[in-house]
DNA sequence: AATGAATGAGACTTCATTCAT
DNA sequence: TATGAATGAAGTCTCATTCAT
């Protein structure tokens, strides 16, 4: 057995717990929150004992941290495959991709609250995900503007204004409040509208 | 001293000791979070006891709820307030209003993060507060739809999208991120400029 | 009720309480070490619960100070009290006084552990408790020598010397080493006589 | 191969890996104390796995006991070794012995204070390595009384005397107590001094 | 009505020991 | 035989809640 398939055996394995455990934390805290959430709960969710939850991370809060790592490296893969050209299909992909799905969205609203209160998961939530958006965002808004499909509105403000929209969307749909009686492909196509044409008759 | 007079100031001694209660509770929960916080800290910052706390409310949830039911009651009366006729009045009056102090947005964020993890809070924040400014907001556009200073959008769309945006911002906001380099009315300017024209050339 | 004469009480309560946990904790460390010793079983011994033995002292380790800083107090109380003119009636208190009881022995050999692993403990033990014995002990030897009832020898290793002997019949007592076969009396006697007139013939 | 051969190789290296685990459970035991000593950092001093250290020793304490038994038996070969002929020598020699290494003084100091908590440690230490010295210094003692070059005090508070001074001596050191300000052979000249020759003038 | 000491359930974390590989 | 991941008992400490004064 040659020394390197043995190490990466291993640390595949390790890998392949921390990974576990992870998910287990995400769907933990993502439902109850990080205080409510207990390392009893989520060792039992990954169906490991407590002590081995603590053999890979040595502290609940490096757990957080460690969930807040994988989701800001989800998020920073995800804009970076969103191709769309024209503006109706990058604002499309970046309301949908994002927050379809429950867990995505809790996990969202987690770290919106969390990022306040530890700076750890501050730098990778705020700095690394939702910067990166916000700045991905800018650039395709300051080449439209300057392809002339745009008018020459302040792209900084713009980009923050659709994060601030897109992440105002997920809250309102996770706190319950029902958005338009039709699809989610007409709301789409809705605020879309909206961005491109404005209210003014 | 009549009955109903003896009655009336315990009753009115009850209320103010509950409101000196309610705003320490207020103030640390939205520095600290809700778990986080404890009764011997709120105890202190209102100036009483532990036992006198919880001789007013009998349990630390029901205190949260307190806090809840009074953000809520405040922001009733602020949208009744908004009196603005034009929608550049109206959207200005929303972004400012809500969020212009620390605490109200550190009271937002602990609502919406709290909403999702118990019941009444969530009555009384989502119901009772958000809500209300949804109906608000879409009757006001409604009127300017049919009035024909506006396009003929969806209004309920348009409103939550509104909504969101500023909740949105207020999220950013609190967390960190540098929102354009001008002042305060340059972003609601160049805001309400986009909702009103759109982006389009 | 006079406002000073209830304050005194709930501070005589709480004084007493801690007196009362001191106790306890130095009765466990003693026997069982700092670190076998559990805030449990203090708490039993105090028969008070877990919880209130940390409402007076906040760690293990703060009660584990409180009882080195109590042995010191008395430490010091005693050797004031130490009158003895003559060299034999010094010694022989010296040797008495610290080691009599078995709750003294363990404490000094407690102390003399923990020190090297806690400034906290080293500081109160050795700082305020051996220092004060062995400077105590010096000026008494120069006295003696000045007055000529003793040699020249150098007081401060003299001195060093009385006490580091006293600590290590201490020690070989508290590892049950049988120390002659008379008395405690003929065992002081025997210690002065050599310290006094020496070995040699 | 032999079958003798196989297991005396066998023997032998289990032999060095036992004294191998001791002596990192000596250095680790001493710098911590027993308690806050892990069976990780020994097996990682050491340079082994925690499953081989289980392999050899069964458990934490075994590792303390075989620590105690290698002290007595370093002990016992030295005693065996101290020759000099005259009290100062012997004196000199019991003091410098023992003591003067750091490692020595911490390992002294860890079974002064661990032999009152384990039975077996007591045996090995207190037993094996103190009583012997004890008696070896008695007998010494014996012979310089009989012939007549000490006077006729009770050897065996005297042997018990002196060892309780060094004993003390070790303690002080190990506590940072300064001890006079001239060089370790000025101190063991002093003490030599006031033990032949007494304090009286 | 106010107080705050007492309570005890339960949280996180440590670590000696086991055992499958 | 060596390994080190897994275990779970046990430890320290927190805090909402109760209750005698």
């Amino acid at each position: 057995m040659l020394e390197t398939e043995t190490t990466t055996r291993r640390e595949r394995r390790i890998a392949a717990r921390k990974a576990q455990l992870l998910e287990a934390a995400a769907h933990v805290f993502s439902h109850k929150g990080y205080e409510k959430a207990t390392t009893k709960e989520i060792a039992e969710v990954a169906d490991v004992s407590e002590g081995t939850l603590f053999n890979y991370f040595a502290t609940k809060r490096e757990l957080l941290i460690g969930v807040a790592k994988a989701y800001a490296d989800e998020v920073a893969a995800d804009i970076a495959s969103v191709q769309g050209e024209t503006f109706e299909d990058m604002l499309a992909q970046l309301m949908a991709n994002r927050f379809r799905r429950g867990q995505e969205r809790r996990l969202f609203m987690l770290f919106l609250y969390e990022s306040r209160l530890n700076a750890d998961v501050h730098e990778y939530y705020v700095q690394e995900a939702l910067h990166r958006i916000i700045a991905a965002t800018e650039q395709r808004l300051t080449a439209l503007i300057d392809s002339g499909v745009m008018r020459p509105v302040d792209p900084a403000i713009a980009a923050r204004m659709m994060s601030a929209t897109i992440m105002g969307f997920a809250a309102l749909f996770e706190l319950g409040v029902s958005i338009g009686t039709g699809s989610p492909e007409k709301l789409g196509a809705d605020v879309t509208d909206i961005y491109l044409n404005g209210l003014r008759n």
